[in-house]
DNA sequence: TATTGTTATACTCTATAACTATA
DNA sequence: TATAGTTATAGAGTATAACAATA
């Protein structure tokens, strides 16, 4: 069976019984968690038919914005485990979606190519996929979206990235 | 061996190679799982010599908070799986810090209850982790981190549980 | 019929170590 | 010696379905 997607789940329990989160409701690891599961299930609600996981998406585009980026760099730069990544990859190989090569200057490691196949995909998922994030399937505006995604982009430090009014 | 934490790990990559995210760096999808990861690492870090796990002291202290709450209740709260839920409990048994009744109202059901064994082992882990909460390993100033927190608690609809000013 | 918890199975992701080939 | 990638293995976490007891 082709993996069905769960429904949007609105995530606020069912009618059925009240809980208090106490303390923990004040966690940010707990609340990072419940986060990712919420936004996890509108991707796979957004994604179905794709049949793409999110790891894939993000090696996708990352492939795609960095031509020849090498596989350890790949890895670090998600914080997927090499020898992990060696399997996606080796995957993404055999769908012909991704082509390696050895670079002259370090034989050791692997320059990874997105196909012409692997480009497509990518442009054909990265619309809707893009949307699923833009699209507010829960209560942020989008100002306290952008100011969620600002916070979390400076507490993982990844804040070079952001645009700069210089 | 005992289960090694590993270092914080400032998350912002060595000096290596550097590599552009592009859109992938406005994924809220994305930043929410660095986030967790960064967050998790914090917390074996800090919770190093408990011996514990993210999903169990979140039940514990959501067990401390509601005694006598049914497991079926629990699972639906934490997002876990019932059957997934059943071994955890079931360990927790094993392990002393928890015991199961049976309500007379629906026989189907199960409560569950700390054990002193068990209250005692979160009040020795609730200060380690509350501190790791919220001590700032990272950029964030506390102004910051409470608004972090309040957004994602917008985000996954649990505002219930928020201080309201009537 | 539906629900609660249980059991069993399988799959994904992760963690670790050992290995090679290069450096 | 150290590093990049590979291979193999084991373990968590998760997803699913089938089942018994109860509603």
């Amino acid at each position: 069976m082709p993996r069905t997607a769960p429904d949007p789940q609105p995530l606020p329990m069912p009618g059925d019984e009240a809980i208090d989160f106490g303390p923990l409701a004040g966690s940010l690891g707990f609340l990072l968690r419940l986060s990712q599961l919420q936004s996890f299930a509108n991707f796979f609600h957004e994604m179905d038919g794709f049949n793409v996981r999110p790891g894939e998406i993000s090696v996708l585009m990352l492939m795609a914005q960095n031509p020849g980026v090498r596989q350890g760099v790949l890895a670090r730069a998600l914080h997927i485990k090499r020898a992990h990544m060696t399997k996606m990859i080796r995957a993404m190989e055999t769908a012909g979606i991704v082509t390696r090569t050895v670079p002259e200057d370090d034989r050791r490691s692997v320059e990874l190519w997105l196909t012409d196949k692997g480009r497509k995909r990518l442009m054909a998922m990265q619309q809707p996929f893009l949307s699923h994030e833009t699209r507010n399937t829960t209560g942020l505006t989008d100002a306290e979206e952008a100011q969620l995604k600002a916070l979390l982009r400076k507490y993982i430090g990844l804040d070079s990235q952001g645009p700069k009014e210089s």
